[in-house]
Parts: C-alpha cells; sequence; structure tokens
DNA sequence: TGTACATCAGTGAACGCGCGTTCACTGATGTAC
DNA sequence: TGTACATCAGTGAACGCGCGTTCACTGATGTAC
C-alpha cells in the first residue's frame, strides 16, 4: 500500500489541517490520535510515519491554524475584522474560526514550544492587521501596533466570554453586541496614545 | 473510621475547592480524581460519598470558584479592579486568580450545566462591579451595565492572550502593559455611549 | 526501456498506562432503647 | 446516662475503557543495474 511521494505529502499536509480544525473544536485533549486520523481518512497506525508524537502534530497543528487565521484577515481593515470576528457567526465556527481565540485558554497550559508559536501567530497577525491602517505618516506606527494589540485582545475576550455562555442565551449575545459596538467606536474616534493614561482613580 | 457530621461537610468543602484551585490551574481535563483527593488529603475512593460524577464536581467546584472571585473584587471600583486583573501576578497565579480568566476557554467545549454557572458568575461579577461605580443619577444603570461587560471581556481578553505567550516574553509583557493603559483610559474619560457607533469604515 | 530489489506509507492488532468508577471492608459516629 | 446496633465517611484494591504508542505485515513506489 505504499503511496506516491508528493500524495504522502498531501496526506500529511491534510492531517494537519483535519487536526488544526478538531482542536479548534474540541481544545488540544479532546482529540485523540485515532479519533483524528479517522476524521482524515486514514487508520491510526500510520500517524507515527508523519509525527513522532502527538504532541510534535500539537505543535505544527498550532502553526498552521494560526497561519490560516492570519491569512484569512488580510486584506480587511480593523473596522471589517472586528465586524467578523466578534459576530454570532464566528462564535458558533469554532472549527471553522479564528485559532487564537479558540485555542489561546488551552495554549496556556501548554509547553514551551506551543507558546512560541502562539506568540509569533500573534505577532504575524498584527503585522496583518497593522498592514490595513491608513497611516498618515510611518511615524505612529508604534501607536498602530499598541492599537491592534488593544483590538484583538478586546474582540478576542468577547469572543471567549461569549462562549463560555450557554448557548443562545441572551447574555452571550449581549456581551457580543456590546463589545462589538465598543470596539468599533474606539477604533473610530481614534484613541491614538492620549496623555491622560494614568490615575484615573479617586 | 467514619467522621463527625460537621467534619464531613468541612472536608467536602475543602475538596471542592481544592478542585476549584486545581481545575484553574490546569483545566478541567488535566486534573484526575486521584490528583484531586490525594491534594486535598484523602484518598481516591472517598470521592463518590460526596459527588455522583466528576461531571457534578467540575460544575460544583466552577460554580464555587466564580463566587469566590467575584467576592474577591467586592469594594474595588473598576479601575482598582483593572490594576489588578491586568497585571502579571495576576496573569502568573493561575490558581489563585480569576476563574473566567482561567476557564472560560475550557468551559466554551463543556455540557451546559457548567455553562450556565459560567454565565451566572459573570452576572454575579458585573453585578458586584456596577455596585461600586459612582452613578451620578440612577438613570445610566444600563450605561453602566455595558461599561462593565465591555471592560470585563477587553481585561479576559488581555489576560488569556498573555497567558498564551511563552512565560516571561517580551510580548507577553507588552500586552498586559499596553491593555491596561488603553482599558483605564476608556474608564477615565467616561465613553458612555457615544452614539458615533456606526460603520467607521471607508 | 526492462527487470530485481529496497523502501516506506498505510494497516490493524497489540502494548502498557492512567483514567473514572465500583466495591468489600473498617471503625468511629449517630441513634434507639 | 449507659448499652447495642445501624449508619456511613474514608480506605485501598480492582474493574473496564480509551488513550498514546509500537509492531509485524502489505504491496505499490522508487531506485539501481
Amino acid at each position: 500500500m505504499r503511496v506516491t511521494k508528493a500524495q504522502a505529502e498531501q496526506n500529511r499536509a491534510h492531517i494537519v489541517a483535519t487536526a488544526a480544525r478538531l482542536f479548534r473544536e474540541r481544545g488540544y485533549d479532546g482529540v485523540g490520535v485515532a479519533d483524528l486520523m479517522a476524521a482524515a481518512g486514514f487508520t491510526h497506525g500510520g500517524f507515527y510515519k508523519h509525527f513522532r508524537s502527538k504532541a510534535d502534530l500539537m505543535a505544527e497543528a498550532s502553526a498552521s491554524g494560526l497561519k490560516q487565521t492570519a491569512a484569512r484577515s488580510e486584506g480587511l481593515n480593523a473596522a471589517e475584522f472586528v465586524e467578523y470576528f466578534v459576530s454570532r457567526e464566528h462564535r458558533d465556527e469554532r472549527g471553522d474560526g479564528c485559532t487564537i481565540a479558540a485555542l489561546s485558554g488551552d495554549a496556556a497550559r501548554q509547553p514551551a514550544d506551543i507558546k512560541t508559536e502562539f506568540a509569533a501567530g500573534i505577532e504575524n497577525q498584527l503585522t496583518t492587521l497593522q498592514a490595513q491602517i491608513d497611516t498618515p505618516g510611518d511615524a505612529d506606527q508604534p501607536a498602530a501596533r499598541t492599537m491592534m494589540i488593544d483590538m484583538l485582545a478586546h474582540s478576542v475576550g468577547a469572543v471567549i466570554l461569549s462562549r463560555a455562555c450557554p448557548d443562545g442565551s441572551p447574555l452571550a449575545d449581549e456581551i457580543l453586541d456590546v463589545c462589538r459596538k465598543k470596539i468599533l467606536a474606539s477604533l473610530a474616534h481614534d484613541n491614538s496614545d492620549q496623555p491622560a493614561a494614568n490615575s484615573p482613580e479617586a
């Protein structure tokens, strides 16, 4: 049952893509090697012809998923990104959605190699988002980066919080709607580095 | 080896509290019944004298953890809450930190009973935070709720994103610092429901 | 271009291990008189 | 208040099961001549 070198590479890529999707849907612990290989259309034994261990695949599938996530938002400006990201559709489609939103909570408990992939994935996402900002001068690139970091964290928080609520509950939708408006508003009246950022209490 | 009714209740509460902490640290799947009972100072067999199943304990420990989380932020105003929440200390102390930040990602994949506990926990947290807002008149309670929903999602996103990065990496700290400033700033110049929330693109 | 042999992607049974759960047992607690 | 018995929190061995991983095997592919 040997298979063309090209076919084998294609099969391997298919397994990685399937893993990226299943991990987003069910988390790293929620997908077994046998599950995964069956979903990809193979028997489980062949897994170790492609990967040294499940842990290795976890890192590779994470990297692949993060790359795909960033590629998807290429060409979107910040507002368009938020409209898609902080939406019911995105919230309800874990498997096809953003890897950062789906797996950051899990990544926090994984070994360093996976966390490194996440940091790289986040950097890549930031670069992609920044590339679409109308920069009047190149001077305020740090401000653009700051803005995108904040916007991404804000959006990720909204989706994760909404997903933690029961399916179809009012609170789940309220969180999404409130945050989408607020994030869009904060993008609109360009809060580019107001100096008044210290001690708002008292 | 029977034990006082009072002692048994105390032991049960201790197991729940231990579970809440361990689940925050390692996630629901990362803690076994035997692990948990050993950490609480018991052998695993006794577990089923207190709980019908691990799933039952997961729901109860979640509720307990969420209650504790909200209780901790009582008396803090929004800015004080953010200063604590979006900090390195909180990020690095998963076990002692906020249950929402630690487990929302996992809760999304759990059965309805756990999601229901999370929704209740979030509502409780919102009520606690709103109670500390200087409301000029009672009229803008909806605006206060909106503000707290947004601030909570924003803060949770910052912590989760930071935790997904390698320990001690520059990006992990940058995310935290950027978001803390931005969230405090948005609280300070009170962006109470600006009308300009539609279509900032084009 | 044809032939002979080595390679290796994929198969499916089997492995040890840790998980959640059950169970017979213990002995101090709680209760009935 | 004291005695006899039932209760049940906690113990530790054992259960079946699914997990990640290994292995002998297959047979088409790739390679050497």
